[in-house]
DNA sequence: GTTTATGCAAATTCTTTGCAATACT
DNA sequence: AGTATTGCAAAGAATTTGCATAAAC
C-alpha cells in the first residue's frame, strides 16, 4: 500500500527525467496532498528533514520540469502547486487562486477554468495566472456575525 | 502650460484627500507617464531626488486611496500602476497584464477587460489579477529571426 | 572516480520600520 | 508649538548562491 504509493510518486518524477531522491519525493508528496499552494516556508516547516536550499533547488527543478507551478498572490512568497495536468504547457492545468486577506490561504479554484482573453497580435503566451483576493467563505462569515 | 499640467495633478490628489507634497508629485507624475507597472525600483531611479523609504510611503498611501494599484507578476517585486479609472473599486479599472519573459516588462493589456469568473458561494472578492506571461510582440520577433 | 545532490552559511534583493530632522500650518 | 512629511539607516523577510561534504552511479 505505502509501497504503491511510493512508486506512484517515483514514477511521476521519471517520467519527467527527474531522479527520484529521497528529498525530492518528500517535496512532491507534500505538494501532492495539499489543496492550497504552499510557500517555501511552509513547505520547510512540513519537512524538518530537508535544507530550505534543497527545496528551492528541488522546487526550480520540479518547475522547470513542469511538474509543479509557481503562483505570485500578492502575499510576498512565491506559492508552489503540484500541476494535476499532464501536459507540457503549464497553462491547460491552470484554475484561479483566491486568497483570503485574513487567514492568509490561498486556496485552488480547480472546478472553475481561467477564461482566456485574446492576446493583441504578436504575442506569446506561456502562462497565466488569475488572482483573486478577499475573504473566503469561512472568515467572510465569521466578519458577518461581529 | 506646465501650471496646468502641474494644477490637475494637484487635484488629482486633493480629490482623494492626498495633500500634495512636491515628492506625491513627482511620484503620481512618474506613474500617470508611464505605460508600463512600475517597480519600487524603477521608480527610485526615475526620480533620484526623493528617498526610496519616501516613494514607498507615497506608494502605500496612494495605493490606500485608490488613486493606483499594486500587481504582483511573478517577477519578483511589486509593480504599482496609476488607476485610469475613478471608481473607489480597483477592480473596475482592472486590465490583464503581460509581463514579458524577455525583456522583464509588464505591459498593461487597456484594451482588454479582465474575464470574471462564477465564485463558489460564500468568498468576496475585492480585487482580481490577470497577468500572462511570455514574450512581448518585440522580443517574439527577435526571437523569430534567430 | 566522477558526477549529482545536499546542507550550511552567507550574499543579495526587496520590503518595511524607527527615529531624528525638516517643512508645513 | 504641533502635526505631517521626509531622509537616513538599518531591520526583517524572501530568494538565491558558493562551497564543502555526502551520496549515487
Amino acid at each position: 500500500m505505502q509501497e504503491t504509493k511510493d512508486n506512484t510518486l517515483i514514477e511521476t518524477l521519471q517520467e519527467r527525467g527527474v531522479k527520484p531522491t529521497a528529498i525530492r519525493l518528500l517535496v512532491l508528496q507534500c505538494l501532492m496532498d495539499s489543496s492550497e499552494a504552499l510557500t517555501l516556508r511552509q513547505i520547510e516547516e512540513r519537512l524538518i528533514e530537508a535544507d530550505r536550499s534543497t527545496i528551492f533547488r528541488t522546487l526550480t527543478l520540479f518547475e522547470q520540469q513542469h511538474l509543479i507551478h509557481s503562483i505570485n498572490d500578492g502575499s510576498g512568497s512565491a506559492r508552489y502547486e503540484y500541476c494535476h495536468s499532464h501536459h507540457h504547457h503549464a497553462h491547460d492545468d491552470r484554475h484561479p487562486h483566491f486568497r483570503c486577506l485574513q487567514c492568509q490561504r490561498t486556496i485552488c479554484l480547480t472546478e472553475q477554468r481561467i477564461p482566456s482573453i485574446m492576446l493583441p497580435e504578436g504575442y506569446q503566451a506561456s502562462q497565466i495566472n488569475y488572482i483573486i483576493t478577499g475573504l473566503c467563505p469561512d472568515c467572510a462569515a465569521t466578519k458577518d456575525c461581529i
